[in-house]
DNA sequence: ATTGAGAGCGCG
DNA sequence: AAAGCGCGCTCTCAAT
């Protein structure tokens, strides 16, 4: 059963040829049962309502996110001319999620206004059917595309539930790290502090202001010390008394701007923080996130993160994900022999580097990987590349694949389905412009280092997008399987319906994930989200021996999880 | 007063 | 040990 959400001119919904007031649209879903996958314009819109009357979605298509797949994807080839202007689906925003208790704002986001029919959501699917269904890679598009849903369902179901936050232990790291709260427009004390002991060491007028970043630069200038920019790792290289209290600074003035007393006040309230996830928002797929810079959390502010009263969390991340999907997209045995290490359980792939011979150190397999997917040159990572090169050919080869494609200003694919982008104008007209009969040194070297530029995005856009694609199977599996756990029977508390006493996800950062659960569920829940990576392994992989070994921990507060 | 670019740093 | 991929955010500073 697969119902379509057909907004009306009149603020009300077509649901199976029925009509459908806003406020009954919750006991339709809800009747519907766990069987119906709801297709709508955008999970944004009409999922937190139906979450705020307590009504949860087994399934979902989400048009805008399968669209934007499907029309970039070269799997497929869609309907009309290539050269087609854009149309609504083209151009569609997510709508924003705002929180709101109002029954009359539950479903408040804005659709297309007065007579001005919007999109069709009907016709739309039927395209998007037909466009998958014609494809070579049909049953990979499908997967993707109900990943991708799926995350859309989780992303505002982690909005609803919000992150639990204490406030009084944020407030108590940033007070022992920056001193008490200072008066609006001073520096918190040990900033001050740090602020004095930089002037003495520049030999520099007690005005200079470490926050500006010229006159700071020309003081350093001035004192000889060395340093041509402000960056952290070129000052740490410098032997100058001035370095260590400006790097302190800058690490506490970095606590106090980003993740200080205002961001508090900003973001959490009534013990939640609560971050927009704009799923597909980066352009290999993964997610960003808007307010709060939810994607950044600093370690050192984590300890804020403590679960409700009988709760806990079971927080895991998949360990070295992105060599592992590589080797698996390469179809690479022997890399991926290497991932299953000695013991056959493999936690460290760098490690079974190792063991395999192709380097001496862990920290070479390490930076090698990473200059492979990254396409490093220089440095221990340019050097040990050939190296790796020789041992696991396959998996070097692909990456190597994908960044001439790039530098030749083609398009990349993940596994699944997911292209990359054209290059813009800006990269074209510096292609020709090594090509003109006036062409100089400049205008050659200008074209290759763009085209170079471009094949280290296309390299990294196959791994990084197809490890977002595991990443969005195993949300998908672990929240269908929290839901699978029940309930316990807990007094009320913060966490709201329908995961009122259920155990259910709170954070995901590309490679991790933390769920809220009561503490009676965390080890089965730690099970379930183990079974979750091996259940995504084999969606993206099927047979093929890769494993995506997690580290699990269980703990009330996420900083105590490493 | 507002806007945009650039620098810098947090995370993966 | 070093600067290669992807982001969001906040700051300064100069232009509007």
């Amino acid at each position: 059963m697969q119902p379509v959400v057909v907004p009306q001119p009149d603020g009300s919904v077509r649901v199976e040829g029925r009509r459908v007031a806003l406020g009954e649209l919750p006991s339709v879903v809800a009747a519907a049962g766990a069987a119906a996958r709801w297709t709508w314009d955008d999970t944004n819109r009409w999922y937190p309502g139906l979450l705020t009357a307590g009504v949860r979605v087994e399934r979902a298509h989400d048009l805008r996110l399968g669209h934007r797949i499907l029309r970039r994807s070269a799997l497929v080839s869609w309907p009309g001319p290539a050269d087609a202007p854009p149309g609504p689906w083209d151009t569609l925003a997510p709508a924003p999620l705002t929180s709101s208790d109002e029954p009359a704002m539950l479903f408040a986001a804005p659709g297309p206004s007065g007579d001005v029919p919007g999109p069709d959501p009907v016709a739309e699917l039927a395209v998007q059917d037909a466009v998958v269904a014609g494809s070579a890679a049909a049953g990979r598009l499908r997967l993707l595309l109900a990943a991708e849903s799926a995350g859309a369902l989780a992303a505002v179901e982690m909005y609803h539930a919000g992150l639990p936050w204490l406030a009084d232990v944020h407030d108590a790291v940033l007070t022992e790290t920056l001193g008490p709260r200072p008066r609006l427009g001073e520096r918190p004390a040990r900033l001050e502090e740090l602020a004095h002991r930089i002037r003495a060491a520049l030999g520099a007028p007690a005005g200079l202001n470490p926050d500006s970043p010229r006159d700071l630069l020309r003081a350093i200038e001035r004192a000889g010390v060395g340093a041509r920019t402000l960056r952290k790792w070129e000052l740490e290289r410098l032997d100058h008394p001035v370095v260590e209290p400006l790097l302190e600074y800058k690490s506490l003035y970095r606590l106090l701007t980003a993740n200080g007393w205002a961001w508090l006040e900003a973001w959490v309230r009534d013990g939640r923080f609560r971050s927009e996830y704009v799923v597909g928002g980066v352009v290999t797929g993964r997610w960003a996130s808007s307010g709060g810079g939810a994607l950044q959390l600093p370690k050192s502010v984590r300890r804020a993160v403590v679960a409700d009263p009988g709760w806990t969390f079971v927080v895991a991340d998949a360990a070295q994900l992105e060599p592992r999907v590589l080797a698996a997209m390469a179809g690479d045995e022997v890399m991926a022999a290497a991932g299953r290490g000695p013991d056959g359980r493999g936690a460290d792939m760098y490690a079974g580097i190792v063991a395999s011979g192709a380097v001496p150190t862990r920290e070479l397999a390490k930076v090698g990987m990473l200059g492979a997917m990254y396409g490093g040159t220089t440095g221990s990572s340019g050097q040990v590349l050939p190296r790796l090169a020789k041992t696991f050919p396959r998996s070097l080869a692909f990456v190597d694949d994908a960044a001439r494609a790039g530098e030749r200003g083609e398009i990349v694919t993940t596994h699944l389905g997911r292209s990359s982008p054209l290059p813009g104008a800006t990269w074209h007209e510096a292609q020709s412009g090594a090509y003109q009969d006036d062409a100089g040194d400049d205008d050659v070297a200008k074209a290759r280092s763009y085209a170079r530029s471009w094949g280290r995005f296309t390299r990294n856009f196959v791994v990084q997008g197809t490890a977002a694609e595991w990443a969005l199977c195993w949300l998908a599996s672990i929240r269908r399987r929290l839901w699978a756990l029940g309930a316990a029977d807990l007094p009320d508390g913060l966490v709201p319906a329908p995961f009122a006493g259920r155990p259910h996800l709170v954070f995901f950062v590309h490679d991790e994930i933390v769920v809220h659960t009561p503490a009676e569920f965390a080890d089965a829940v730690a099970a379930e989200v183990q079974a979750a990576a091996a259940e995504a392994g084999r969606l993206l992989f099927g047979d093929f021996p890769v494993r995506f070994p997690l580290s699990v921990a269980v703990a009330t507060s996420y900083a105590d999880a490493k």
